[in-house]
DNA sequence: CTGCTTAAGTAACACGTGTTAATTTCGAGG
DNA sequence: CCTCGAAATTAACACGTGTTACTTAAGCAG
C-alpha cells in the first residue's frame, strides 16, 4: 500500500533512463526518436508504478487547467425550475470529456456581477460557459475584450462573444402558428420570464410575428408575464380568466409555467383543450405527463450543451470558430392539450 | 491592458521587497513580523497590479487542489429525471464555497467503474462526492480504504465509507402509515427503481414496516418495480390495474414515476383519490401543480447536498466527523392525492 | 581514418507558489 | 564600543511536470 504517489521520477529511476524520456515516451511526442527497447521499458515501469502524471505540475507549465467554468447566473429558485438545466449539464459533460476537458460548476446569484471572475483570474479555468447571461453583465463583456474564451448559453444583443442558443423567435413563432393552424384565432400568451430576459423577449416577439403573418391583430389585455415558477403560471392564469373576453388559446413560453396555468384552468372547471387550448414551451420530461399531455416545444437542451461544450473547446486550444453564433433547430410536439379532437 | 498575468514576483519588485514577504503579507501568515509600513506597500502593490494568486502554484505545492468532485453514477436517463439532482448541487456549492472549495462536475455511467478513478490518481480532486453509489462498486471501496476523502449520498451496506442520507426506512414508512390513518388497508407499492439499489430496498423496507406494524398482511401481488421514469409508472400501475382484486391505495416510492402511474389511472377511468389514493416520494417541484396535487414525502435535497458539502471539507481538512453518517429527517407534505375529502 | 549526418538520450530551465532556515537590521543593556 | 536578542527580511529549496538545447553514440560515405 504505497501511501505516496509515484512520480515520473520514480518511473524514470525503474526504468534507468531519465526524466526528460519518460514524459517523452508517455505524451507520445512527435519527431523524437526513442527506440523501441526503452519504449517498452518505460510504458513497463509506469504500469508497474501505477503512474499518472499529477494534473497540478502538468497544469502549472502548461499554463491550462483543461477546466471549464458553467456559471449560472439564475437564482436558486430559477434553476431549480430550470428542468432542462440538467440535460444542458451533461450535454456539456459529455462534449469536454471527449477532448480531456472538466466542467466546474459555479452557481452566482443575480446579485453578484463579480463572483466567477475569480475564476478565471486564478487560472482556475481555461474558459467559462455562461448560461442565463444577463444584459448589465458588463463583467463578462470586459472578459470577452480581454482575450478570455467564453460561451453564451442564449445570446446578448449587441455583442460579438460567440453564442449557442435555439432559434427562439421562429420557434415560438412555430408553436403559435401551429394554434392558427388548428383554428384558434383568440390567442393570448404567458411569458416564460420578465420581458427584461432577453429569451422573454424573443418568445415574445416569435408570438407576435406568427399573429402578425396570419393577420391576426394583438390583444394588449391578453398578455401576462411569468416568472419561471408553476406559481406566477397560476397567478397569471387565473388574471387572464378575469378579463371580460376569454381567449380559446393560450402560448406559455415555459412548460413550468404552464403546469401553475393549467392547474388555474382545471380550478376554474374549464377543459383542456375544449374550452381552451394550451401550448408551452421547453418540453420538459413531465410535459408528457401531464393531464393532459401538453403540446410543447421541444427544447433540444442535450444539444445546445454538447454544442456549447465543443465550441468552448475549440476555442480555447485556438481553433476558430466559423461563426460567432450558433443557431439550433427545435421541433414541435403535439400533444393533447391543442388539438380539440 | 496586461496580457501577461501579474504573478508575485511582479508584486514584490514593485513594493520594492522579496517575493517572500509578498507572500507572507498576502496570505497573513501567523508568527511572522512584518512592519506595518512594508505590509501596506505590498498591500497597495497588489492592488495595483491586479494580482490574484495564480491557483496552479498554489496547488502544485500545497498537494490540495481545494476542489471535491461530485460523480453521478446513475444513467443519463436517471440523470434527467432526478428532479432533487439540482437542489442538491445547489446545496453542495453554497456549503463548499464557502470554504474556498470549487465543485467538479463528472457522470460516470453505471457500466463504467474506474472513470472517475482519473480525478483522484492525478490529484484533480481533494475528494469525492458520490450521488447513487452501486454495491457492486468495488472501486470506491478501495479507494476509501487508500485514505481518499469520499462522501456517499445514500448508503452503502456493509461498508465503513462516510455518507450522508435521509432515514428513508422511517420516511416511507411514515408516507404509509399515512395511508392506513386515512383509513385504507388495501394498499400497493411501486418501487422507485429496481430492487438491486440500495434506496429501493430500503423504501420498499419501510413500506412492509408499516404494514406489518398496522398488522395488515402484505399481497405479494400488489408489488412492481418501477425505473425511474414516468413511463415506468405507467407501465407498472397498468399492470397492477389487471390484477382481479384492485388496491385502494398505491405507495409510489419517487414523484416521477407517480407521474406516469396518475395518467394510467386517469386512462382507466379511475378517480384519485376517491376511488384510488396515492402518495409519492421525492416532493419534486411538480408535485404540487399535479392533477390532482401529490401527498408525498419531501426530500430536503438543499439540506443533503449541505450537508455532503460540508462534511466533505471537513475530511480534507482532517477535522474529523463524530459519526460516520448522517441521516436527516424527511417530512410528509400532505396533499389532495391521499385525502379522500 | 576522417568527417558528416542521424538516432538516442539527457541536463537544465521554466511555470508560480508556500515554507524553512538563514541572514541582516536595529535598539538596548552592559 | 561591544554584544546579544528580538524584529524584519530574504535566499534557497520543494512541488511535478513540459520542453529546449545540448551531448553522446552510431552509422556511413569517401
Amino acid at each position: 500500500m504505497p501511501k505516496r504517489r509515484s512520480t515520473s521520477f520514480d518511473v524514470a529511476r525503474l526504468a534507468g533512463v531519465s526524466r526528460t524520456t519518460v514524459s517523452f515516451v508517455l505524451n507520445n511526442v512527435p519527431g523524437v526518436n526513442i527506440s523501441e527497447a526503452t519504449r517498452q521499458r518505460v510504458l513497463e515501469a509506469a504500469r508497474q508504478l501505477n503512474y499518472h502524471p499529477n494534473a497540478m505540475g502538468r497544469k502549472l507549465v502548461s499554463g491550462r487547467s483543461n477546466t471549464l467554468g458553467l456559471v449560472l447566473r439564475q437564482s436558486p429558485e430559477q434553476v431549480f425550475a430550470d428542468a432542462a438545466l440538467l440535460r444542458v449539464m451533461l450535454g456539456i459533460e459529455h462534449a469536454v470529456a471527449q477532448q480531456g476537458f472538466h466542467v466546474l460548476l459555479k452557481p452566482v446569484p443575480p446579485d453578484d456581477n463579480s463572483g466567477y471572475l475569480r475564476l478565471i483570474e486564478e487560472n482556475h479555468v481555461d474558459g467559462i460557459i455562461l448560461s442565463g447571461p444577463r444584459q448589465d453583465d458588463y463583467e463578462i463583456v470586459t472578459l470577452h475584450r480581454q482575450g478570455v474564451p467564453i460561451m453564451l448559453m442564449g445570446q446578448l444583443p449587441d455583442s460579438e462573444i460567440p453564442f449557442v442558443d435555439i432559434d427562439t423567435i421562429a420557434s415560438s413563432a412555430m408553436a403559435v402558428r401551429h394554434l392558427i393552424e388548428q383554428g384558434y384565432r383568440q390567442i393570448a400568451m404567458i411569458t416564460n420570464a420578465s420581458l427584461t430576459y432577453t429569451s422573454a423577449q424573443q418568445r415574445y416577439a416569435g408570438f407576435r410575428k406568427a399573429l402578425e403573418e396570419a393577420g391576426i391583430e394583438f390583444q394588449e389585455t391578453w398578455l401576462r408575464e411569468g416568472s419561471y415558477t408553476p406559481a406566477s403560471g397560476f397567478e397569471a392564469m387565473a388574471d387572464l380568466l378575469r378579463q371580460p373576453q376569454r381567449p380559446r388559446a393560450v402560448f406559455v413560453a415555459s412548460d413550468v409555467v404552464a403546469l401553475g396555468a393549467l392547474q388555474a384552468l382545471k380550478q376554474a372547471g374549464l377543459r383542456i383543450p375544449e374550452d381552451i387550448a394550451v401550448v408551452g414551451f421547453d418540453d420538459i420530461p413531465f410535459a408528457e405527463y401531464c393531464d393532459p399531455p401538453l403540446t410543447t416545444v421541444h427544447l433540444p437542451a442535450y444539444g445546445l450543451g454538447w454544442a456549447a461544450g465543443e465550441r468552448l473547446v475549440r476555442l480555447v486550444l485556438n481553433e476558430g470558430l466559423r461563426e460567432t453564433g450558433l443557431l439550433l433547430d427545435a421541433k414541435l410536439v403535439v400533444r393533447k392539450s391543442s388539438i380539440c379532437q
